[in-house]
Order: structure tokens, then C-alpha cells, then sequence
DNA sequence: ATAAATTAAATTGTGTACAATTTAATTGTA
DNA sequence: TACAATTAAATTGTACACAATTTAATTTAT
């Protein structure tokens, strides 16, 4: 790897950061409404999807741990959006199950779908681009 | 824009966040060499390169506000490599001097710099086009 | 069979991140 | 020139994020 691209990759995770960032903060209002946070949001959207899962699987998708994880899906517990109970057959698994009020609550969030696309003005090529690659790094980051 | 443009831009700030948290978690065993958290990192960056800078133009670069910087400075100042002091002209305004020893931490820094790039494994054309649809959203979000 | 090793969550402690508020200084305006 | 409005940091309160440790359950290897 030569001076150039050294350079490059060493400025590459900043931009990273601040952008993320800046995009949650735009998602901030529209989560406000639903009265969750970025975080509780990103949990319903697996949810939504798996239905059921465990926390390490959840962990997994999201590149979240038991200490990030355990008082988030508490909350969620709490509104009634998630059920949490441990595996009959191992008891060290904790079971999250998403309830009828936290599916009921994907239409609510449809709202933040529209709105958010708007926020990020790049072409469907550089997004799809962009999208990749992201992938690219997260799939090969040792 | 239509039903596909917004899926994909709805599905980047997912990667986004991820891959900001992943490589910053890579960056961790190098900065504790130094000492140093990933933001007081950039923080000593900036610095580096302006000498001299206030609060509220600190934040501008790094898209962090005073409730964050605040508590990162002290620190900073506390391991001698800032000094903070009021302007004379404008008693809020509170400026930040890089120190002998800040400087000389950039020396030390030097690893990390060749570290962090061997995580990234991008060509130097994926990482360029990474850098530039990151500064194309950083510079149009509304 | 049982002690050691492993695994899964939860807990603890530190450090952001940011909205909202507060404090203090400065500027604009009637 | 007072006094309202604005500005800059600091403070307060909430919510992650994660390393390290703990607790409890399960598996592995004698």
C-alpha cells in the first residue's frame, strides 16, 4: 500500500463517523414521534423482519453487545413491543419476541421511511454504490 | 425519487453506523497505547494541524457541540497536551493552544496511522470514491 | 461423574453524544 | 443608554457503546 492510498484510508473513517451521525440526527424528530431512539429503532427494524430472536443473534446484525443490547430491549419490554424469556432448553439464551403492538408499530413508521430518503441526496447509482461499498469494509474488517 | 432509490437510502445509515463503530473499535488497542479515546484522537488531529482554534470552530470541523467537547478538553488539558483560555476581546469565547507536548504526540501517532489503513481493504479508487459520496452527503444534508 | 472450560446475558464503570437549559458576556435597538 | 436579543460555553439529564467482570448454565475432557 503506497503513501497516497495510505493517506486516504486513514481519512476515510471520520467522514464515516460524522456522517453517520449527522443522519441519525436527522432521524431524531421522526423517532420522536414514535418515542424511540435510534437504537430502539434499529432493534424493531430486526424485529420486524426475524419476528424472534436471541440476543447474540441480534447482536450480531446490529454489531451491538449484551451491555448495548440488555437495557434497550428492557425498554422495549416496558412498551410492550418485545417479550423477553429464556430458553426452555438453555437457560443461558434469552428469547426476544416481537408482540402484536410492536409489529402494529411498522405502519406507524412508515412516515420515517419517506421522510428520510430525503435527507440523503445521492443518485440511486451513488447509493447503490456508497451501499457496497460499506459492505465491502463491514464484510472484511478483520 | 422513486420506490427503489428510496429503499437503498433508507438502508445506509445502518452501514454507515456500523462501519463508523467497527473501525473505530479497531482503532482502540493503538490509541490506548497513547492513551487517548478515539474522540479526544480527532480532537488532537484538529489540533495538529491549527494550533489554535475555539470551541464553537472545533465543533464545526468535528460536528460535535460544547455539552461534548467540554469534558473532552479538560481532559485534554488535564494530560498537558491543550491549554484553554478565555479570549481577551470576548470573554465567552474559549480558546484552545496546542502544547510542546501536544505536538510532540504526533510523533507517537505515527503507528496508528500505518495500523488503521491495513484494516480498511479498499483499493485506492473504492476508498477515494467512499471519501467523496461521504463528503457529498456531509456536505448536503439539510 | 465431575471439575474445568466455555458460553450467554447481565452488570459495572468510563466516556461519549446530544437536547435542553443555564450562565455570563456581548450586541443591537428603541 | 438601558434592556432585550443574541451568542458561547458549560451544565444537566438521558441514552447509548463497549471493555471488563460477574453470574449462571451448559459442555468438554478427564
Amino acid at each position: 500500500m503506497n503513501e497516497d492510498n495510505l493517506k486516504i484510508s486513514n481519512q476515510l473513517c471520520f467522514p464515516l463517523y460524522a456522517c453517520s451521525k449527522e443522519i441519525i440526527k436527522k432521524y431524531k424528530p421522526l423517532l420522536d414521534n414514535l418515542d424511540l431512539t435510534y437504537t430502539q429503532y434499529i432493534v424493531m427494524m430486526v424485529m420486524w423482519e426475524q419476528q424472534e430472536i436471541n440476543v447474540t443473534n441480534l447482536g450480531k446484525i446490529l454489531y451491538l453487545d449484551s451491555g448495548t443490547l440488555t437495557p434497550v430491549l428492557k425498554k422495549l419490554e416496558e412498551k410492550k413491543y418485545l417479550l423477553r424469556s429464556r430458553n426452555k432448553s438453555d437457560e443461558r439464551i434469552l428469547n426476544v419476541k416481537i408482540t402484536k403492538k410492536g409489529n402494529d408499530l411498522k405502519n406507524e413508521a412508515k412516515d420515517i421511511y419517506q421522510h428520510m430518503s430525503s435527507c440523503i441526496s445521492l443518485s440511486k447509482e451513488d447509493s447503490i454504490t456508497l451501499y457496497n461499498l460499506l459492505y465491502k469494509i463491514l464484510n472484511t474488517i478483520s
